[in-house]
DNA sequence: TAGGTAAGTTACCCCGCGGTCACTTTGACA
DNA sequence: TGTCAAAGTGACCGCGGGGTAACTTACCTA
């Protein structure tokens, strides 16, 4: 008695584990998001959680298994999020659903958008994989939308359709970037005024 | 006589001066859009120029005068190229030619859209300037013809036109991006897409 | 309260890259 | 063909950042 969970606080100097590496974690994702991969610094990361870099180290073992950490909790949120968005009619509604749903997961998370898609990750390795995975998802869940809103408009090549989809989503990264200019702004804010744009230029 | 010029080819070394320059920028082009601002490094853009790192800073003073001279080349081609765009009627065509002139003006040289667009730039300092200098006049450029589309629907906020703004170019950039991934489409590819895209999205 | 273990830190190594200096090579002209 | 200035290079420095080894500090148990 008294033992089952010794192994979890001995030694417990301040913070209990978890806990501090979601703090880590927090201060990563603001770094990494402010000044991108290429130009985040852990001795940073480091200062902004208030310990010292060997204790990241000790946690994450590397500066890529650290962003790797923030990619998956900032990815698998953003999947989830816009996941949940797909139930109800396939039909228009479902993109602007969508959308919906990625603003409301980056309410006071704007960042996490930054990370999936940070442009200076490598082009090759296990990093470039991960972030991967969830853009693809992503990309897969957004391009359902856009066929939607293309409709029966089968006239167009393949490409046409990946085309679409990567506007659709380099569209939703320029808004993301704009909405992190200005932060007084409400994710309801975002989609009515994402709302009032589409009715100006997509008239049904 | 036989004299007046000597300056200009005394000591030339296998390359006359404005020549080796154009080298060197291309070399340096390639490698800042490949790698980023970040990333890119002095030594990998003299190896692409078949020179070594001190004629670099010779010719351009430092790694970021190099990156400046980039930009501005590039800048200034697009800007040229859009604002010979505005020609024409006022109505809703002119984002189409605005969006024309972009592409045709990065045929064979689709890079020159990221070293403007750069997002790994530091946040001040006179490269960020000079940067800035012709994002701001694309922009405005740019806002002419969103305007344009938008019309009479004034109903919106000033920020509406921001965000539509921002949109517009984000999407440009997406394209762009898409375009360096499909280097065997020309521009006027690119511009039949568009068009098909906007159609369906913007009956009127 | 003694001691053992985990938590956390200090001080260091190493490497890559921006930047420079002293030296060598080239070519136009007398 | 010898000379001299410009063109070009090899080898080096300093610094910043990733990563680590060894020490110190705090907490839990007996």
């Amino acid at each position: 008695m008294g033992k089952q969970n010794l192994a979890r606080t001995v030694g417990t100097k301040g913070m209990p584990r978890k806990e501090r590496e979601q703090l880590i974690l927090d201060a990563a994702a603001e770094e990494f998001a402010r000044k991108g991969y290429a130009r985040g610094s852990t001795a940073e990361v480091a200062a902004r959680a208030g310990i010292t870099k060997p204790l990241i180290y000790e946690y994450f073992k590397s500066r890529d298994g650290l962003y790797l950490a923030c990619v998956i909790r900032a990815g698998s949120r953003l999947v989830a999020a816009v996941r949940s968005a797909q139930e109800g009619p396939s039909d228009i509604t479902r993109a602007a659903r969508t959308l919906e749903a990625i603003f409301r997961a980056l309410e006071s998370r704007v960042h996490d958008w930054a990370l999936v898609y940070d442009s200076t990750l490598p082009a090759e390795g296990e990093l470039h994989d991960a972030a991967t995975v969830y853009r693809r998802e992503l990309n897969r869940l957004g391009a359902a939308g856009v066929a939607e809103v293309l409709g029966a408009a089968r006239a167009g090549e393949a490409l046409d359709a990946d085309l679409a989809t990567h506007l659709w989503y380099g569209t939703v990264s320029a808004a993301v970037a704009w909405w992190r200019h200005h932060p007084e702004q409400s994710a309801e804010d975002m989609i009515s005024r994402f709302a009032r744009l589409s009715a100006v230029l997509h008239p049904r």
